[in-house]
DNA sequence: AGGTAACCGAGACGGTACGTCACGTCTTTAC
DNA sequence: GTAAAGACGTGACGTACCGTCTCGGTTACCT
């Protein structure tokens, strides 16, 4: 994966301690509520291509100046509403071998990216060929987390002697979750049953001398 | 891949035989050539996405209508554009063995995928996330020939006893092809000269016992 | 009525007597018949404004050059299509008053006026307003030989003492004619039967002493 | 005149007494003025056939939604800019004879048609051939106010035995407009001088005893 | 009989304008 | 200061016709 250097976040933490003092009206929680579900609930329907920040207006009643202050583009609204969602939420497994917490993580990215969640991803993928701003948001509020993880556990499994030492860490990770974008950028059959049960071992496999 | 079956083309070989009689003024070669050419310029300086058919046809000198009499959409001309460069034609080598027949279409794709052409492949995906038709487009145009002949070098050297029997065919061409996409779906820093050099024997490695 | 003045076909007398030599292929009655049958047909579904040159030659099943090659105008194909219907050719009556032959006059402008055949030339009269050579065309089809011919009945009648001496004869036209026009250009309800039968003698009597 | 019944506006009243909240940004009078200015401009250098809507909002500088969020055809348009000018407004005249009245009115009527403005009627009358709603527009803003007055002295002048009593008050009415609108619609030379000086004279003559 | 030339149908061509959609911004009142 | 509402200028969409052009093929008269 060549993606975008790390971008921290410095004020996550201080946010909980330091209550700033803002003038005016505070952001209104229902809005932002009523623009992710209305988002969610139109990208039942339609392509995150096809949906405009006017429909996620008109359907959460709400204005559309309301939207572009707080979100620079519909890619980040639907990251947003996809994160949101139950299930989506990414945990890194504790204590396990490299082989089972690469599985554990293969999995979980499988059960993240099936249905209707994957083609919001897929199409976060398609905006971001046109923007490199999307293409960081992919990175830093998806990718780095799910993906990240899964290269010092190559590199162990390669120190062990469970994995082929001759691989590049850096083409084995691509190898791990090439299948699987590919298989949600491919349309409708994207991720089905077959593949979802038998890529984590199938994708070990590989790695294993 | 889980892509849609082969759509044989029957009339392929009729038709050079067989001279259709067309009546009324027949398509303009020149204009055929002005539009690929226009398009190819374009998108050096700007993504698929930001392409209007409208620049295309200015810049062609061309009225709209004449694009869109023969293309259905800004990436079949993207595609058409991409196909007629010199370096791009798919050449199947005659005789080998599976893995160096393997490696040689791997290089061959990593040739075809590297600077701007990628970034027009990359964009054809993106559109694909939106319809249907430039998904199919995709694969009868650009991945059939492409990918499809690796399916049988795999099962070749499965039987062979080179590769590891228990590997899902489908599920290792995947592999093969999966971090291509990836890369060339990355962003600036894609394919990069290490990854060029290095993936053909990377991903056979990943393949063999 | 301030028309063109007239514009005296020399040709007319002469073509039945030399036969002038043409070579190449005759011009097709055929088409010609077909192309003013589309043209009276679709007349009926739509006004002027709407019908197209294409969908006459469509309808027609002829090529548009063939109607360019004869017609400047589709005012001009609907003007030809409308004299050519039986009922719309111009009789003058022979021996009369001049109150009988204004009288007949005003009653044959209102048969050749009415329903369909009113709607036509009220789409001619809308055309010409953006081009002054379907201007002359009406004048030279189908008024000069409708509207002139009152001119002369009116001075008469100015003459033998039975219109009123004081009225301009130009503007006497005019009134004779105007309200016609009016109705026609009216919409649905232009010419009904009331106006229809009661108008010549009303007309007459706004001339009379 | 066969024209749609009149369609009193209740509100017209209302309007000033009670401010209605309209919420969102207020339509911009800025822009309305440029349209208006920039549609009067054109049409003194082509009739209203050949004025494109896109014409109006380059010209005008304005997006083509701003004009059709407000007019329904360039006629409308059109219309509003004819009517905004000073000169056309209607005045009608208090105290007057019947015969006097008629003068005078038909006098205003003429102003209000010569030149320029009569080439701006003649091309909504034009329009109007194609559209009933074109058709409405002009009876409800330009002929309701200027022609149904003359309805009723007409009516006055029979009683008061001025004007012949056999005419039937319709038709009458149709014989005072007739001639100015068919002069209006005869290009060029339509409301020459002579015309305007005499007719309305003229007109009172052909109704009296 | 063959040559010549204008005709014919079909339909592609470069254009212009259509009326609609969504963009991201601006301007209003209300909270 | 944030919010809902909705008008604003912009620009691209895909379509309909315009009037012209370019094909293969047809139909007459004149050598």
């Amino acid at each position: 994966m060549s993606m975008p250097a790390e971008n921290i976040d410095i004020d996550t933490n201080i946010k909980e301690e330091k209550k700033e003092f803002h003038p005016g009206r505070p952001r209104s929680e229902k809005s932002r509520k009523a623009i992710l579900d209305a988002t969610r609930r139109l990208l039942t329907h339609m392509p995150l291509s096809e949906l405009s920040i006017e429909a996620i207006a008109k359907k959460a009643k709400v204005g559309k100046t309301t939207i572009y202050r707080w979100w620079p583009s519909k890619a980040a609204i639907a990251m947003e509403a996809f994160l949101e969602q139950p299930g989506v939420q990414n945990i890194i497994p504790t204590t396990a071998t490299s082989e089972e917490a690469i599985e554990k993580q293969l999995e979980s990215l499988i059960r993240q990216l099936r249905g209707q969640n994957g083609r919001i991803i897929a199409g976060i993928i398609a905006e971001s060929q046109g923007s490199a701003d999307v293409l960081d948001l992919l990175y830093d509020k998806f990718l780095k987390d799910r993906v990240s993880p899964l290269h010092d556990h190559i590199e162990k499994g390669k120190a062990d002697g469970i994995f082929k030492k001759e691989l590049n860490t850096e083409i084995a990770l691509d190898m791990l979750v090439g299948p699987l974008f590919l298989r949600v950028l491919s349309g409708e059959h994207g991720i089905d049953n077959i593949f979802a049960e038998s890529y984590p071992a199938q994708a070990l496999l590989a790695l294993k001398v």
